[in-house]
DNA sequence: CTGAAAGCGCTTACAG
DNA sequence: CTGAAAGCGCTTACAG
């Protein structure tokens, strides 16, 4: 059986095929009885309905944005924080019957490959400075918004004053006491074969702001704590790791090995601080009596886990890049907008007690 | 400045379409230097790459596999048990190079359009039986694969025993001496606009199986655990409700509102139970002391709150299905998986206490 | 209200 | 190694 298209339809009933598309796309356009026998006769070759490739050809759109993490996907899924923000997305990207085509980065090459193939009418971009998928999307010179990282001049860009934030989480640590803080970044999975400068992925005097990427600007603003405190940044233990909860256990494991002890420990994402606590909770350190743990971002379970942590508008970053990207502003086509956050000090903080003798 | 396409720069260097859509596509098929020569000018004229709709509709091939939920998106991502089904479905998709366009359900008639026009190979189907979006979908002639419902004869299903299951839930509070039992069933949100016969969905003699959607399934095995427990199902309370913790509170707040109050609860997901207990925690109603609440689904964070639920492999089912979908068996075109499940108690369940007295 | 014509941008045998 | 030709399936002014 050959392939039934509108044409067989045209050919079948005797009308043109311009009569058929009508009937599917512009039902005004001929008399209900007309329409009602192609349909029959669609109904009865099994057409399937026009084509979407061959549709989104013709007409230039395609109804639907992709979203590209830094990530494999089936992390991204894991982490609340990107499952928050997709949630605002959704929501204003259904809203105007858009579809949501997720692009993740299992492994180099892949998705360079997958976002060139994708039928799509812009992107939402997560991304640390310097990753490949960054030139790959923009040379798709379709409608972009980046989340977070970067920044790039002339596309439009959401995020929060990450280094303001990251600073006041330290400097909450070091008010309350603690001098022996450790650090666990958030390093894109595979930013070794990804940054530009790796080497220097570590160097705050370069990571200013959120042109750097919130990995790195969060770094930045412990640093700039620390210093302000008094405390030598070189001492500083730093662990770099994924924004995933087993993972981050690994970086745990490492840092509450060294002697003396950390008193306290940042996590770059409250998914990280969460693999801390769970390694402090394996080997019978109290929280906060013998460790103080900060997160960031408020997922919905720092919450009952009484994490301190910063409170940012995750989903509201969903809807408002959503927005951007389906309804850009003529006035200015570019934003750049920064949303508020919060330090929300729990329980998992606390003056640095039993753990100093330690 | 005109559209750049394949033919630009075929102008511009000289040489056919056809060779320049080889330097992109076949980059063998040419010599190196007039690769180089053709990229060149790409580069200059700005060319985003070969249109990608033009590629798929030439090739007959997309390279991205839909995921229809009968819900709004942003429900789905507020739902661990879809997230984690996401990821499974998001780690074999990966691999593979394909791409994944999420579609959902914000109201009728707008999902309808956009599964019409989804440039893809194949869908991912959750739906309960008699939803529109069935044969949206099923029209599309595309493979599909169906999670947990609707069983379509020769489409691939996954899914669990969820009448067996369920029937384990209810053995399990009945056996602790519970005769007050109430059941928050979860209904799709517009089941109502959806169901082919809404008045009969509680009706239990209808839900012999997996046929008939989780839902109703697990309806059906609380209901043979009480006929058999010589409870009368007819007195037990049932309250319709949707799968989202905030939605399921005020079934909650209905249930226990009901003198004499339920001993014990069930709830048809773990994110309902969770939406119960918020509002027993609301209400200094303790837990399992004065109620006892079970869930299903065993979502991560069911364990941390100590929730008795019925276990399921939620990205086991993702990858089955997407393996299901991008490499069927020649054999067995349209297997049917039951997986397996497990009744994990903690520490939500007791035998009825105080709470016989109220 | 209906149809003939042009064209969306690409890939793929096939011939040279 | 390169090119001429055909065609993927549709929509959209435009003319009647």
């Amino acid at each position: 059986m050959e392939r039934v298209t509108l044409q067989t339809i045209a050919d079948r009933v005797g009308v043109s095929r311009t009569t058929v598309s009508n009937a599917f796309s512009r039902p005004d356009q001929l008399k209900e009885e007309l329409r009602q026998r192609i349909m029959e006769v669609a109904e009865e070759l099994d057409y399937p309905g026009p084509n979407p490739a061959a549709r989104t050809l013709r007409r230039g759109r395609a109804g639907v944005i992709g979203v590209v993490f830094t990530e494999a996907l089936s992390y991204a899924f894991a982490d609340s924080y990107a499952v928050g923000f997709l949630r605002g997305l959704a929501r204003v990207a259904e809203q105007s019957g858009t579809g949501l085509h997720l692009i993740g980065w299992p492994s180099p090459g892949v998705a360079e490959e997958v976002i060139g193939d994708a039928v799509v009418d812009g992107f939402c971009l997560f991304s640390p400075e310097g990753h490949p998928l960054v030139e790959t999307v923009l040379r798709r010179r379709l409608p972009v918004v980046t989340v977070d990282h970067p920044y790039v001049e002339g596309v439009p860009f959401v995020g929060i004053e990450d280094r303001i934030a990251a600073r006041e989480v330290a400097t909450h640590l070091l008010d309350l006491g603690h001098r022996r803080i450790a650090i666990v970044a958030a390093q894109p999975m595979a930013a070794q074969a990804a940054a530009t400068r790796p080497a220097d992925w570590l160097d705050v005097d370069l990571a200013g702001d959120h042109r750097f990427g919130a990995g790195r600007a969060r770094l930045a603003g412990y640093h700039d704590a620390c210093v302000k405190a008094g405390v030598s940044w070189g001492d500083v233990p730093i662990h770099r790791t994924t924004n995933d909860r087993e993972i981050a256990r690994r970086a745990a494991e490492h840092l509450l090995d060294l002697r003396p002890r950390p008193t306290a420990v940042i996590a770059a994402t409250d998914e990280i601080a969460f693999g801390v606590m769970d390694v402090a909770a394996q080997r019978g350190i109290t929280i906060p009596g013998d460790l103080s743990v900060v997160g960031f971002d408020d997922v919905p379970a720092a919450e009952p886990a009484g994490l301190t942590t910063v409170r940012q508008p995750i989903t509201e970053k969903g809807t408002t890049a959503g927005r951007l990207l389906l309804k850009p502003s003529r006035q200015d086509p570019s934003p750049c907008v920064l949303m508020d956050h919060r330090l929300i000090i729990r329980r998992t903080t606390a003056a640095p007690g039993d753990a100093l003798a330690t």
